[in-house]
DNA sequence: CCTGAAATCATTCTGGA
DNA sequence: TCCAGAATGATTTCAGG
C-alpha cells in the first residue's frame, strides 16, 4: 500500500483541496518544506491515488443547466447490471450515480436544461432494461458544499489504522 | 449579466475541468489563442462567476473515511430553518446539504470513520430543533462521476438563451 | 530533503486589427 | 473590443549532494 501519510502531506491535501492551482512556492512556504521536496510529494499522493484529479468547478446554472434532481432508481440488478451501467455511462445528464442501500437501488444526481429534458431524460431511463421504478427529487438550492478534509478528523482516522504518523514521531524513530 | 461566452470560452471551461492545474501555454495550444488572451479569458470566468473554485479530487476512503451515505432529513423549515443551517455548517460530516422537493426537505452526502461515528452522527442530527425524520442509505460504491459539460448540450443550451456566439458567427458580424 | 542553476511559465505593457 | 508580441519577473524542474 501507499506507505506513509504524515502531516505535511495532509496540508498539502488540505491546500490543494481549498485551491487546486496554488503555486508550490506558496505550498512549500505553508508546509516548511523546499519546493522540490513540495513538488515530490505531489506526485507521489498522485502515484498512489490519494490526489485523484484536479478539477475546476464552475456555476453550472450559468452555463445553461437550470435543473438538478437526484434520481432514485430501482434496478433488478441482478440480470441487467452491465446494461444498466452501460446506459449510466452514456447519459450525459448523470453526473454522479451511486449504488445505494434502502428504496431503490441506486441515486443519481442529474443536471439538465429544463424541465422538458428532465422529462425526456426520465422516461429514457424507464425504458431501460431492469429499471422497476423510479423517484426524483428537484433540488431547490444548495446550502453547503465543502471540499474541506478536516484534518484532525482525517488525523485521527488514520491513527487508528497506523497509517499515519506525525512529523514529530518520525524524526525521533530515525 | 456576465457578457457573451463562445465556443473558445467553453473550451477552457472544458479543459480547466479534466485538468484544473492545466499551464496557460496548453491552453493557450489547445483553443488557438496566445497566452496572453487565454489568461485574461480565464480571469473574466472567474470575475463571472462561472468559474467558481479550483479544486483537488481525492480518495477518501485512503484518508480513513470508509463511510459514505446519503441522507434525507425531514425539517419544519418555518420555525427552524436557521438554526439548521447553522447546525449543518458546523457538521464535518456533512460535504454537501441539498434543498429538494419530495419525502423530506433536505438531502445530505455524509462521510465519517465507521458506523460508529455515523451513528453519533445521526442521533446528533436528530437531536436539533425541527428536524422531524431521517432516512440513511449508504454508498456501497459510486459508477460514475464526471465532470465533463458535454460542450454541444452547453451550446445548446445557451443558443436558447442568446448568450453564446459561435467564433465564426462573431467575425462576420464585424 | 536541500541548494542553485537552467528552463519554463505567467504577467504586464504596448501596439495593431 | 479583442488579440499578439516582447520584456520582465516568477515559478518549476533538474542536477548534485
Amino acid at each position: 500500500m501507499s506507505g506513509h501519510l504524515d502531516l505535511i502531506d495532509l496540508k498539502i491535501i488540505e491546500s490543494l483541496g481549498e485551491n487546486g492551482r496554488v503555486r508550490l512556492s506558496e505550498l512549500a512556504e505553508v508546509v516548511g518544506l523546499s519546493i522540490p521536496s513540495v513538488s515530490e510529494r505531489m506526485d507521489k499522493l498522485q502515484k498512489n491515488g490519494i490526489i485523484k484529479h484536479f478539477t475546476t468547478e464552475v456555476d453550472e446554472r450559468q452555463l445553461g443547466f437550470d435543473i438538478q434532481a437526484f434520481v432514485r432508481v430501482g434496478v433488478d440488478s441482478s440480470k441487467h447490471y452491465k446494461s444498466f451501467l452501460e446506459h449510466v455511462m452514456k447519459e450525459d445528464e448523470i453526473m454522479e450515480c451511486f449504488s445505494v442501500t434502502g428504496e431503490g437501488s441506486h441515486i443519481m444526481r442529474v443536471m439538465t436544461h429544463n424541465t422538458a429534458s428532465l422529462e425526456k431524460f426520465l422516461s429514457r431511463i424507464q425504458s431501460w432494461p431492469g429499471v422497476m421504478s423510479t423517484n426524483t427529487s428537484f433540488v431547490l438550492s444548495q446550502l453547503k458544499k465543502t471540499r474541506k478534509i478536516a484534518s484532525d478528523v482525517v488525523r485521527a482516522n488514520l491513527q487508528d489504522r497506523q497509517v499515519l504518523l506525525t512529523y514529530d514521531e518520525k524524526k525521533s524513530r530515525r
